[in-house]
DNA sequence: CTCATTACTTACATTTTTGTATGTACCATA
DNA sequence: TATGGTACATACAAAAATGTAAGTAATGAG
């Protein structure tokens, strides 16, 4: 009982502080292993879920599986599924997905002179 | 030895990773459960160990300590230590950090946009 | 000597994330 | 009937992150 308490405790607390504070809020949402290489794979526009794993080879179809359906919900990804044999599902950015990539810019800008500043 | 040499191939191609790409990088960086806090916990100046833990006060020592200690070798923070007893360690943001707060507050922007986008 | 203060450290447990391997549904084609 | 292509799902295992509880070192105050 105690356990369960704490447990469900420390979640909310996790939970108000993602709602709370949007940074933490934009910070869930673009960590993931693969969520950057999935968000730049669809930058040019959109694929299927089979061109999506050419571009990221390392992936496991697990993982692309997985990270899809969390950009989905969290609506950085649109899922477009046609009713085909075999079957054809395509990914796309929506708009929201869009204005964060200038920001994603500028992080992987920082980053850069920060590795200089560190070498 | 199969299972060895995967687990470092894995851990290999995430190095690469952070390393080739600086997005990554950077999110890297201000990834961890309590790494904002901190970062904005200090934002105003200076601070005490035992300061910054009033500040974030759901931390656990342990916790504060380890991101602490990352943010220290990541070139965020810089940590001073005064040879008094009982013990007094300051800790303070670095120019890059300080250079990494607007970027976050653009996150923050897109993170309430964004939240408003989903309802 | 005992206690308080500060900034930790250590051992261990739990939770979350990621990986591996295999299976499935659908139907067209051979 | 068997095979192939596509986009998954599922069970299980390993690794990484986080949490809990307790201990430590140094020394000045009482």
């Amino acid at each position: 009982m105690s356990k369960t308490k704490e447990t469900s405790t420390n979640f909310e607390n996790k939970q108000l502080l993602i709602q709370c504070c949007s940074e933490v809020y934009a910070i869930e949402m673009i960590s993931g292993q693969w969520i950057l290489s999935i968000l730049y794979g669809l930058v040019g526009g959109k694929l299927r879920y089979g061109e999506l794993r050419k571009r990221i080879p390392e992936i496991t179809e697990r993982m692309l599986t997985l990270q899809l359906r969390k950009l989905e919900s969290n609506g950085l990804v649109k899922r477009t599924v046609y009713a085909e044999v075999p079957p054809r599902v395509e990914y796309e950015l929506t708009p929201s997905a869009l204005k964060l990539t200038p920001i994603l810019k500028q992080l992987k800008d920082w980053g850069e002179q920060h590795k200089e500043v560190m070498e």
